[in-house]
RNA sequence: GGGGGUGUAGUUCAGUCGGUUAGAACGCCGGCCUGUCAAGCCGGAGGUCGCGGGUUCGAGCCCCGUCGCUCCCGCCA
């Protein structure tokens, strides 16, 4: 079974000579006398002739040919006659001339089309090997691939050493709902498969094993979107002896080597930096999209004593969490021209995130002359007409968006409101790729349903070095805890985390303060994470890392809506498999073995 | 757990106000055809309208339930 090379390579250096290649067949075009097949692989297409007077024998069996068939062919590799090329084709100029074929296989009718546009995902994923086979999908997978190489290679010339650690792991709790696997020689117990390869990769920094990285899997039990799956990729690395800046330097390091090399760009570095503080108060979200001209205006101050009700009550809202009112808004140049059936539809776009209304303001002309249309506007006096026409820098034409609730109301809604109306309006401008590091996260974040403090990174997340006094004196005073930040960042592409990390906690003691900080008792922390309390107190260095989301990058980079389309068996929003219609019921004897008993029955 | 969208031929879709035999394109099958590459021309086959129930003289269409897929909220350190 000896192939001479593959389709796409047959170009015309090789005019003249014989060659053997094996593929399928793409598209079949007979013409009664000569037959014309594209044979695909991996690579692309070539066109092979089969010519009845030439090769009468071949030419008959060429009748029998179908679509996706599996050939192999031999001849000689002829130029195309003048006026035949196809300049399409990467192939266009040559031809094969066929002078033999043996079918390796035959395929039934396909249940789609492989070049049919929009086939539903349903029926993709049942049949995932036959939608593999399409272009794009070989496409996807193919830079995939390049990027994980492009990373292993970088990480390894950095000296980082590609060390696995174990998917049968033990549950922890904080964090997602594990996967678990039950352990049948030890009964009633069981392992849960990794959220992440967090406390590994500490462990093996303890280890003194300096940087570490891996392309790990990971798998999180909760419910999914276009851009989550139950288990998902991350490119994971952990260095010794760093500082924040040491980590992202690197890091914009493997994202540039990306670059270069699965896109054949060059990233412009280095990468802006945001800290939450400013994401939060210009763009309403930690994760902004700059390419997005758009951002949000600080109207507090100036509404504190405005005649409108709703404003006046949410500017002088006191709270902490997040529960302290605020009043902004959102400019958007040229918008006074969009319908009130538009301004309706964001209302109620902006009330999934909570808001209970989205005053407007058209500016059709000065307000001196009643230009001004609104609803509200009557409520506003002078000054304060005039505060927000300078503060906004609104002009004739414009469209004034306002939120007035709690700030994480506000914002959230406010912050999505600017993303929707980016893209409706096509508002995007700059480079097609727009990254941006967001730093000084707070470490704590306040949970209204458990009633407590949970880590908005990870538990073993170090506090930055300015705001660890309020971290030791405060006890658990909330209003000091707020103010804490922490050693760690997000990177952000075009609006999508694609990665975070931070500087961990590498003091026995500050550990743990943090989980008695998160409501995890001494006793709890001594069952669940004994083995991290203890590696910290037998010399454990400073350390930091930070993690990528492939599955994410990829797509984004490749400009695909969903990562369904850059894995290569994803499950569905439900966590199944269509194609191998997992997950499923097992024997009952299986379960026994397991010492499993299920509350669910089998219809 | 909640909200929205969707399900009709192998595929992508249309299907009017509830009314005769549910259509189109592509694909598939057969025939013709010697330079196509979205080949062309002629002919043909192909339907559990997701599933179950209800209303009605009559349901692809209306109602109830249910299942799948999808987008979002919650959730996802």
């Amino acid at each position: 079974m000896k192939r001479s090379g593959y389709c796409n390579e047959i170009r015309e250096h090789l005019l003249g000579e014989q060659v053997t290649l094996c593929g399928w067949v793409n598209s079949r075009r007979d013409h009664g006398g000569v037959i014309f097949i594209d044979l695909r692989d991996r690579t692309g297409l070539v066109q092979v002739v089969f010519n009845p007077e030439r090769q009468p024998q071949v030419h008959r069996q060429a009748h029998g040919l179908r679509n996706e068939y599996v050939l192999r062919v031999c001849g000689a590799v002829v130029r195309r006659p003048a006026e035949t090329a196809n300049p399409k084709l990467a192939t266009g100029q040559i031809e094969i001339l066929a002078e033999s074929l043996e079918v390796l296989n035959t395929a039934q009718q396909l249940p789609f089309q492989l070049d049919e546009e929009g086939v539903g995902e349903a029926i993709r994923l049942q049949y995932r090997f036959l939608d593999l086979r399409r272009g794009e999908m070989q496409r996807n997978l193919q830079f995939r691939h390049r990027v994980m190489q492009t990373v292993r290679r970088t990480l390894d010339e950095a000296g980082f050493l590609e060390v696995e650690t174990p998917m049968l792991t033990r549950s922890t709790p904080e964090g997602a709902r594990d996967y678990l696997v039950p352990s049948r020689v030890n009964p009633g117990q069981f392992y849960a498969l990794p959220q992440s390869p967090q406390l590994f990769k500490q462990l093996l920094m303890i280890a003194g094993y300096d940087r570490y990285f891996q392309i790990a899997r990971c798998f999180r039990d909760e419910d999914l979107r276009a851009d989550r799956q139950p288990e998902f990729t991350q490119i994971d690395l952990e260095m010794s002896f760093v500082q924040c800046e040491d980590v992202m330097a690197l890091a914009e390091g493997v994202i540039g080597a990306v670059f270069r090399e699965a896109l054949g760009a060059e990233l412009s570095l280095p990468i802006p930096r945001l800290t939450y503080a400013e994401a939060m108060d210009r763009y309403g979200l930690d994760a902004p999209d700059l390419r997005n001209p758009l951002h949000l205006v600080d109207l507090t101050e100036s509404m504190r004593q405005t005649g409108f009700k709703v404003f006046a009550q949410a500017a002088n809202q006191a709270g902490s969490r997040g529960q302290h009112g605020m009043v902004k808004v959102l400019r958007v140049p040229g918008g006074a021209q969009l319908t009130r059936k538009q301004i309706d539809e964001y209302t109620e776009f902006v009330g999934i995130y909570g808001a209970k209304g989205l005053a407007w303001i058209k500016l059709n002309g000065p307000w001196q002359e009643d230009g001004w249309q609104s609803p509200i506007v009557k409520f506003f006096s002078d000054a304060e007409k005039e505060a927000i026409r300078t503060t906004t820098g609104a002009e004739v034409g414009d469209l004034l968006f306002f939120g007035a609730d709690r700030a994480s109301i506000v914002n959230e809604s406010l912050g999505r409101l600017r993303v929707k109306l980016g893209k409706d309006l096509q508002l995007l401008q700059g480079a097609p790729f727009s990254f941006v590091w967001v730093t000084e996260f707070p470490l704590l974040d306040w949970d209204n349903e458990s009633r407590r403090h949970v880590a908005v990174h990870h538990p073993f997340t170090a506090p930055m070095q300015e705001d660890r006094e309020q971290l030791d004196q405060s006890g658990m005073e909330e209003q000091f805890l707020d103010k804490v930040r922490s050693q760690a960042y997000d990177l952000v592409l075009n609006g999508t985390e694609i990665g975070g990390g931070s500087i961990r906690i590498h003091d026995p003691k500050l550990q743990e303060r943090m989980l008695a900080l998160l409501g995890i008792g001494a006793e709890e922390a001594e069952e669940k994470f004994d083995f991290l309390l203890k590696a910290l107190e037998y010399g454990a260095p400073p350390h930091g890392g930070l993690a990528f989301g492939l599955d994410r990058l990829v797509a984004i980079l490749l400009g695909v809506e969903s990562i369904r389309d850059v894995i290569a068996f994803p499950k569905t929003q439900k966590a199944g498999c269509p194609l191998t219609q997992a997950p499923s019921f097992v024997d009952p004897l299986q379960l026994r073995e397991l010492h499993l008993r299920t509350t669910q029955v089998q219809k």
